[in-house]
DNA sequence: ATGACTGATGGAATCAGA
């Protein structure tokens, strides 16, 4: 089963590329990150005739995440991020896929820091970290993914000292995602290519792309119990220098599920 | 160190992204 992660910057203006992608690679399960569209604006036709079942929690402007499926339609069994009755943003989406728990998540940016949005934004990892562990726990299979805006380590940047004070890089954030890591969840693309250096966004500024100046913020979680049936895991680094890009590109596992028994 | 680009909104200039 290929399961992938795109944060597409805006679906409507991005729907080519993503037919694109989507029909040339085919995942079983594509999670989708800023949308940027509200709910009644996501492209539910052109989606279902590439073959594909949605669920989406869409906002105005800002954020929205979705979950697209090519087998069995996805069974939605989560909408928002437990923790704060008031946080309105569309962040996080959960669904029950074949038998997994798909977490589709769009972590906030948390620029400018210090400030009021990487208080908010280490809040939510916080939130993140709780319902996280639950999902741990469980002992259920499960897939934690999407745009984390964090870069986990040094090898995750092109130029590491300029990050330093950067919302995605701060001492507190990477803290963070230690934390969540030490519950025990498999960071797929770093246990496939240890050492390597990979790229999931390259900023639309200074050419970032040809220069390859990126950062690895994308990433895909796995529980113990999925662990041992991670096959591949990759990028499609290609779609980013396509026509009209998000400046993230895909990111996907490769799972053998025969392997669990 | 910043924001050279891009998208959404709304119909120009501003916010947000990372």
């Amino acid at each position: 089963m290929r399961i992938a992660t795109f944060n597409v910057n805006g679906i409507s203006s991005r729907l080519p590329a993503l037919l694109e992608w989507l029909e040339e690679k085919q995942p079983d399960v594509a999670c989708l990150q800023e949308l940027k569209a509200p709910q009644e604006k996501f492209p539910e036709d052109a989606i279902k005739a590439a073959g594909y079942q949605a669920i989406w929690h869409g906002q105005k402007s800002w954020n929205g995440v979705a979950i697209l499926t090519r087998g069995a339609a996805p069974i939605e069994v989560g909408r928002g991020l437990p923790g704060d009755e008031d946080d309105l943003q569309s962040r996080y989406l959960e669904a029950a896929i074949d038998g997994l728990l798909i977490c589709c998540l769009y972590l906030p940016n948390g620029n400018p820091a210090p400030g009021p949005k990487f208080d908010y934004k280490l809040a939510w990892f916080e939130r993140l970290i709780v319902h996280a562990a639950k999902l741990i726990d469980s002992g259920a299979p499960v897939v934690l993914c999407g745009d984390f805006n964090v870069m986990p380590t040094e090898l995750d940047v092109y130029k590491p000292e300029r990050w330093v004070d950067d919302a995605l890089f701060r001492p507190e954030t990477r803290a963070a995602f230690q934390r969540l890591m030490a519950q025990g969840w498999c960071d797929a693309l770093r246990t496939m290519h240890p050492g390597e250096k990979i790229y999931t966004f390259w900023d639309y500024f200074r050419n970032a792309y040809g220069r390859d100046a990126g950062l690895r913020i994308d990433h895909l979680l796995l529980s113990p119990a999925l662990a041992p049936t991670l096959k591949a895991a990759g990028v499609d680094r290609d779609v980013r220098g396509r026509e009209k890009p998000s400046d993230h590109a895909p990111t996907w596992i490769e799972l053998d599920l025969g392997r669990t028994g």
